[in-house]
RNA sequence: GCGAAAGUGGCGGAACUGGCAGACGCGCCGGACUUAGGAUCCGGUGGCCGAAAGGUCAUGGGGGUUCGAUUCCCCCCUUUCGCACCA
């Protein structure tokens, strides 16, 4: 018979979801596997890219499932988003039709990829089902001050119409459409996640499993620096200028004090000067200098004088107060104190304005650079000079008893301050959660009642996106009633960040149907955490900082009992066609539907994951995808042909029959293939050298069968063998192999195997088979050969019993001629034999 | 600029704690079977010298440690990624 997949393919997935083979339950008896791949956006078309992130997370699934653990595998959509408001306001449809028919497009994708999900846990976060526990999070979160409404000057897509979060601004540009971002001033819903900021860092120390560039991500990001606030006096009083710094062992070199554009004392200096207009004209230039340079330092340092002093606390001197382009409002204080001789970017301004340099910091054992003679500022640590009581003390001890000093007198205290920001979660948008928070008048903010929810996304025809919400043009939604109070109130008519939905879908799917909770914590207590996580790497600080935080609030709510929320992170590499991301714009999209007609799906699932390791980009070949075709093909071929006799369950295990060689060596191959499989496939996931392994395999199976004296042969034209096989051991020993290497590729070619598995007469379906077992003593090798180097160079090979002792081995090796040649009229310097035998190595003068 | 990772045949990639570099696949070459082969099976395939046996050079470049280095250390080059005025 020949291979054809996709009748076979049809078949199976049919079958699958007739017997509901991946549906799972909660089973205390067994050992859990949670297996996640990051839910997809419904974007309208799958591509291969998908299908590579989808083929990890299966291929460790159905393994999982085979080794005996109960294995939760869901998939869902990210269904809420902008590109469905444009693409309904393009086509002149609504976004949620647009959304569900991409939804059933690429669902019929996915099953026709047979991956193995359970698909009655399917979610959609544009459902009401799904975001009615968004606003009951929501409004929890509120409940403990974790969710709070203030005005704060927020990044603005002007492209997309809406507020971004800081995770979302990427090189000052927006991360989903790359336009330069701009800010506004807005009233907006945060969310706290600076409360945990310092135990999400911590933490990242307890996530051995995750990539070191994630982890090195999001410390980068939660950017954690320790120092001090101290407060320098405006002369003349009462006002103060309070700066952070982290270094304040160099507060006597501080000669001036730097104010950003945006600082809060800025418009009352204005006033007071002597040219308020002139004053606030630069102050405004510099806030509209672009933002993105700005924070890069692309735009040149610039500053003006205020005319006003403050007072250097430490040194009591006067010192200019200057506003200074390059000070960020939104870091510590928006103040910093200027220390031109050990900051570089002080130095620079200072050069520049001719600011007076004191140098306070000499290198350990060197001296003190002379202010005059500088070319660059000294900010490494050192020991303190001009600086009063402090000098000779070094930076390090200079710094706490500063601090101390500075909390004594009330002008200061030690801080820890982090880079990381509140979440800014409201969006001027549509196509998203509505957030359940009501205005009214005389009792002001107040939550929708639990019993209200879910607050549903009214339909409209326009969406529009013009700087506010669609919702607000709505007035059956904004108007209301106060539930506290029974008066008119007003709807907030922003949606939120689509990120909320996807920082705890995988709670939800534990529990998705539950309409009583977000879920039953029993069943997170079971499922939880996700064991394996895969997905793209762009998501190491946006979805997988906002998920870590989500789990934490879960728990402080009570309803689940684990800190983070994944065990295992695996960042899959991307697939390209011709060096370029998969676009649609750049039609280099591979539909995986045309690749299953001409190849079928297991041949496509077996190329994406045997071309390279899970983590690495991939570039996307058709002949690839071709030879994966062939090898499966060849598995068919072979299996198919000696399926006369090792079908059935009569031939008994090879084990403890007398075996000739050839037959032995097959057993041995077979199990150490088993072996590596199950080592490259747990806890590894080297996916392509696990599929390596099978092809040797299969290779030693052509070549046992074709051995000569051999009946087996496996015909071209797929026929059944020839001949009469009469030595049952040659039976068993081709079943052995032949059932393990169809058990091992079932995770990569899932609907072939299930065939061949069938038609070697089984009947329980391969994936409920058990993996095959490995036998250490069947796959250790009787007898070995061992090179001998003689300098370095291979001159000899002995073959001995396994085991035979490094003596033995070392007399054996000087005793060989080809060796004793190579030798002869020079002395043995040294004889070296390697990992008990592995290699002997003589080394003669 | 700072930091991290990586650099292996024509290509994708192997090599687990330093131990026969190039597994496996693609491509290419040859053979068998064929009316035919873009099917299949078998064989070959890093460079150079050699008819062959064999020799010799080879894991970005240069040093070092070692009996032995793709693997460890130092310097340099290149690429990719991350961070990028965070005081």
């Amino acid at each position: 018979m020949e291979y054809k997949p996709q009748q076979l393919e049809k078949k199976w997935q049919e079958n699958w979801r007739a017997s509901r083979t991946f549906e799972v339950v909660e089973d205390p008896a067994k050992p859990k596997f949670y297996c996640l791949e990051m839910f997809a956006y419904p974007s309208g078309h799958a591509h291969v890219g998908h299908v590579r992130n989808y083929m990890i997370g299966d291929v460790v699934a159905r393994m999982k499932r085979m080794r005996g653990f109960n294995v939760l595998h869901p998939f869902g959509w990210d269904a809420f988003g902008l590109p469905a408001e444009n693409a309904a306001i393009k086509s002149n449809t609504h976004p949620e039709t647009w959304t569900l028919e991409n939804i059933a497009h690429m669902k019929g994708q996915l099953q026709r990829l047979g991956i193995s999900y359970a698909w009655e846990r399917e979610i959609a976060t544009c459902l009401p089902e799904y975001y009615r526990w968004n606003q009951w999070l929501f409004i929890r979160m509120f409940e403990k001050r974790l969710a709070y409404r203030r005005k704060s000057t927020v990044n603005w897509c002007p492209s997309c119409q809406t507020v971004l979060a800081n995770e979302q601004v990427v090189d000052g540009a927006c991360w989903r459409c790359g336009t330069p971002v701009t800010t506004r001033e807005l009233e907006q819903w945060f969310f706290r996640i600076t409360a945990y900021a310092d135990e999400l860092l911590k933490s990242i120390d307890g996530l051995p499993e995750w990539p070191e560039k994630v982890l090195t991500m999001q410390r980068n990001w939660i950017g954690k620096s320790e120092g001090a606030r101290v407060r320098f006096a405006l002369a003349p009083g009462p006002d103060f200028i309070e700066v952070f710094t982290t270094r304040i062992d160099t507060i006597y070199g501080a000669t001036f004090v730097l104010l950003a554009p945006e600082h809060e004392l800025v418009e009352r200096l204005a006033e007071a000067s002597a040219d308020p207009s002139a004053f606030r004209k630069q102050v405004q230039r510099f806030r509209s200098q672009d933002r993105a340079g700005r924070l890069t330092g692309e735009v040149e340092k610039e500053g003006f004088d205020t005319g006003r002093t403050a007072i250097n606390p430490f040194t009591g001197q006067n010192v200019p107060v200057w506003i200074a382009n390059f000070v960020l409002g939104e870091y510590g204080t928006g103040a910093v104190m200027g220390v031109p001789a050990h900051d570089e970017r002080d130095y620079e301004f200072a050069r520049k304005y001719n600011l007076p340099i004191q140098v306070v910091v000499r290198p350990e054992g060197g001296e003190a650079a002379d202010p005059a003679g500088m070319t660059a500022a000294v900010s490494n640590d050192g020991v303190l000079v001009n600086s009063g009581p402090y000098d000779g003390m070094t930076s390090d001890a200079a710094r706490a008893a500063l601090t101390d000093e500075a909390r004594r007198r009330g002008i200061g205290e030690g801080t820890v301050q982090y880079r990381l920001k509140d979440w800014g979660i409201s969006r001027q948008r549509y196509w998203g959660t509505p957030i359940p928070m009501l205005y009214c008048d005389t009792c002001g903010i107040v939550p929708v009642p639990d019993e209200d929810l879910p607050v549903v996304l009214p339909k409209v025809a326009s969406f529009g996106g013009r700087g506010d919400s669609p919702l607000a043009q709505i007035p059956e939604f904004v108007n209301a009633t106060c539930p506290k109070c029974g008066g008119p109130a007003r709807r907030e008519t922003d949606t939120m960040d689509t990120f909320v939905d996807s920082s705890w879908y995988f709670f939800r799917f534990c529990d998705p149907g539950n309409d009583s909770a977000a879920f039953e914590p029993s069943k997170v207590g079971y499922w939880g955490p996700v064991d394996f996580y895969s997905g793209g790497v762009e998501h190491a600080i946006l979805h997988l900082i906002y998920s870590r935080f989500f789990c934490r609030v879960f728990r402080d709510l009570g309803m689940v009992h684990i800190d983070e929320p994944f065990t295992r992170l695996l960042t899959q590499g991307m697939v390209l066609k011709d060096g370029n991301v998969m676009s649609k714009s750049k039609g280099n999209v591979v539909d995986p539907d045309d690749m299953i007609e001409k190849y079928g799906a297991d041949a496509l699932r077996l190329y994406v994951t045997f071309v390279a390791p899970p983590e690495k980009e991939i570039e996307w070949t058709d002949a690839g995808l071709e030879g994966s075709f062939r090898f499966l093909a060849r598995v068919w071929r072979l299996v198919d042909s000696v399926l006369e006799t090792v079908a059935g369950g009569g031939i008994p295990s090879p084990a403890g029959m007398t075996l000739d060689d050839a037959e032995r060596a097959l057993r041995r191959k077979t199990h150490d293939t088993i072996r590596r499989v199950t080592q490259d496939l747990d806890p590894r996931v080297h996916l392509n050298t696990a599929i390596s392994a099978m092809m040797e395999l299969v290779n030693e199976l052509y070549q046992f069968c074709d051995r000569p004296g051999s009946v087996l042969t496996v015909r071209p034209d797929s026929s059944v063998m020839t001949g009469v096989v009469e030595r049952k051991e040659t039976v068993a020993v081709v079943k052995e192999a032949v059932e393990a290497l169809v058990l091992m590729l079932s995770p990569f070619a899932p609907h072939m195997t299930e065939e061949l598995w069938e038609r070697m007469g089984h009947t329980d379906g391969i994936s409920a088979a058990a993996w095959p077992a490995y036998d250490p003593d069947v796959a250790r090798a009787e007898q070995v050969v061992v090179p001998v180097q003689v300098n370095g160079k291979v001159r000899a090979r002995l073959t001995v019993p396994a085991g035979t002792s490094e003596d033995t081995l070392q007399q054996l090796a000087l005793a060989d001629p080809q060796v004793q040649a190579h030798v002869a009229g020079k002395q043995v310097r040294k004889v070296v034999v390697v990992n008990g035998g592995k290699l002997i190595s003589i080394v003669v003068s």
